[in-house]
DNA sequence: CGACGGTACTAATGCGGTTTAGCTCATGTC
DNA sequence: GACATGAGCTAAACCGCATTAGTACCGTCG
């Protein structure tokens, strides 16, 4: 740490201009400035055009606050990410989702607070302390989970929400947009079935998220309908580490599998990494799936057979509903385009 | 896409209590309510305990708008990512660098506005409108590049900012926290050099950036330093696309190098793809670093040699010194810990 | 010709805080 | 006992915008 220059007074910069400035120089009263920016009726075409006029030629923009202050918006939406530190920043759902939702949020001037914090009761605080201090009109909500506090919560603030992963659940008045995960898992089992794998594991990610429960769930179902038995789910924490290691474990039994799906990249990387420290032949002696694609998909060697979805659209989808409930509009379920299986080097028929 | 439940009247939640109704439930004025809660002298320390208890009884949160609107101050610093969208969310960098800022923004009670952006006119626009909107007290600006028109427009906007990752650059009022790369690059080559190494690639990131430059000179002063001549750099955009390609390119030469270090741990994690895919063993005939440590450098095999720094204390540090900047600190650069290489299993001697 | 209705605008108020100016009363001073 | 002092509190202005309640003016119609 070392101080290098004290920096001497800041020059004052140019001060904001406001209504008032508008309306001296329009020579009207701030109101009718007030009206013509915004659209209402009461000023004349002629005024209305020179008050724009104005307020371009002194690259006005509307305070924020003073705005909030007013009108009961504060052009700002939340989104809250609950990861221990230690898992953060590998996974490339997370910031391709938040790419899709900027898209949607910057086309209509609406901000972005993000915050991360540890776990999930940390994330119900900041939602309170937003809410208390009217921050944010709504939230985005990440990792939906099986046993939800939040619905209840977001529901009983009265803070417009859209939670991100999950179907609807009963009674809360919480927006859901979802991908079918069940019908996603059902054709990557009917894939690796085709190809005639007949023992499948699936390590999965953390138990207590929605979507993996409907995985796990879904696999079980489809299993039994393929009349397949020696199929199961080994959960995980969605870490690199624990990928590797539900790995060796399963290649360490009796009758290992044939083929492994896993719920995220960075695990399915891990598992190729493992397949290679054994001198296991992928996709020779073992199929590999990931769920989510990205470049580390695309960097092993060989390449990954993955699950693609356009996380971005789905942030997208997400803005774009929280947007229309901020607006007036009902709450609703919207359901994604379903996911769909990109075939690449990593899967294959398995050994005789 | 489908409409679920309509979603009836949303019962209307709780009233936020404001300064107002703590005055009337204590019995005294507003403005000493103010005075009470900000610890400002006026007010008797039993009054001021009483009104302490009240906003604790009610719950009270300040109205952010409020306050922005006549504190002067948001409570919120601004964070722009000008990124192309399919170069997002792969690096571990970025969220672990924000990780570390929140901690230290939390705990002050200061938001954190994060917008993606798709170059860097966009990101210019975005402080401007900030500015403008009066949105956030400060920015954390990365990124920096060696002809950065940035910093020149936040010192003429006069919004306090750290710029992450450069040091200082003559004249302009805006902090910058930062870590020695050269002297990392030194030591990278240090370790190369003592196996044996004299024919090293580096496979730099994106020519326009201030780290890159100060990493490629490093790495040529001191490979003159130690006498050595076949040593290079060759950029790319920090995809594991263009560091898959550029490793192609440096094997394919007449004199492939024995050594190559990659800007980042994408890149690195691709540059083992391809040797893998030629057969070329790691470390055995080609020793492999990344710069950045992550999971990924732990799921390759062979594990990968990492130059390995404290990202998220280095947002706290840039947190820290944006805060202390708005509370009126001088305007500093101040230096990160210096990043250690963590030897593993892809550096070795050269084949003979 | 005066009441009426509509248009184009202004004045005034409020949002929830902070801050300045002022007011009251007890105390100390000479 | 008159007067300055300061502690403890209140009233009021203000931040920048949105909004509501007027007001002035004009044309129209009975």
């Amino acid at each position: 740490m070392t101080p290098q220059s004290d920096g001497g007074a800041r020059t004052t910069p140019a001060r904001r201009p406001t209504i008032k400035d508008i309306a001296r120089r329009a020579g009207v009263s701030e109101s009718a400035v007030s009206f013509a920016l915004n659209g209402r009726p009461g000023v004349s075409q002629g005024t209305r055009d020179r008050i724009h006029r104005v307020a371009e030629d002194l690259g006005w923009q509307p305070n924020s606050a003073a705005r909030a202050l007013s009108g009961e918006r504060s052009g700002c939406v939340g989104l809250v990410l609950a990861r221990p530190a230690h898992t953060l920043g590998v996974e490339s759902f997370f910031l391709q989702l938040v790419s899709g939702v900027q898209e949607v949020l910057a086309s209509r001037k609406v901000a972005l607070l993000f915050q991360v914090v540890e776990d999930i009761e940390a994330e119900c605080a900041v939602y309170k302390r937003w809410w208390a201090e009217k921050r944010v009109d709504g939230v985005l909500v990440v990792d939906p989970r099986s046993e939800d506090p939040r619905p209840e919560l977001l529901d009983s603030l009265g803070l417009p929400s859209v939670m991100i992963g999950a179907p609807a659940e009963g009674g809360r008045q919480v927006s859901t947009v979802w991908a079918d995960d069940s019908a996603a898992m059902a054709s990557v089992l009917a894939h690796l079935h085709e190809l005639g794998h007949r023992h499948v594991v699936h390590v999965a990610g953390l138990p207590g998220l929605a979507h993996t429960e409907r995985r796990i769930t879904s696999l079980r179902t489809e299993a039994h309908r393929l009349g397949l038995t020696a199929i199961r789910s080994v959960p995980t924490d969605y870490s690199d580490a624990e990928g590797a290691e539900a790995t060796r474990r399963v290649l360490d039994e009796a009758v290992p599998p044939t083929a492994i799906v896993y719920d995220n990249d960075v695990m399915a990387v891990a598992g190729v990494a493992v397949a290679a420290e054994r001198g296991i032949k992928v996709p020779g002696e073992l199929s590999i799936v990931a769920w989510d694609d990205s470049a580390l998909c695309r960097v092993t060697h060989p390449r990954l057979t993955a699950l693609v979805r356009d996380t971005s659209g789905f942030g997208r989808l997400a803005a774009e509903e929280l947007l229309a409930q901020l607006d007036g509009g009902p709450v609703r379920s919207l359901q994604a385009e379903l996911p769909h299986l990109e075939p690449r080097e990593s899967t294959g028929p398995p050994a005789p």
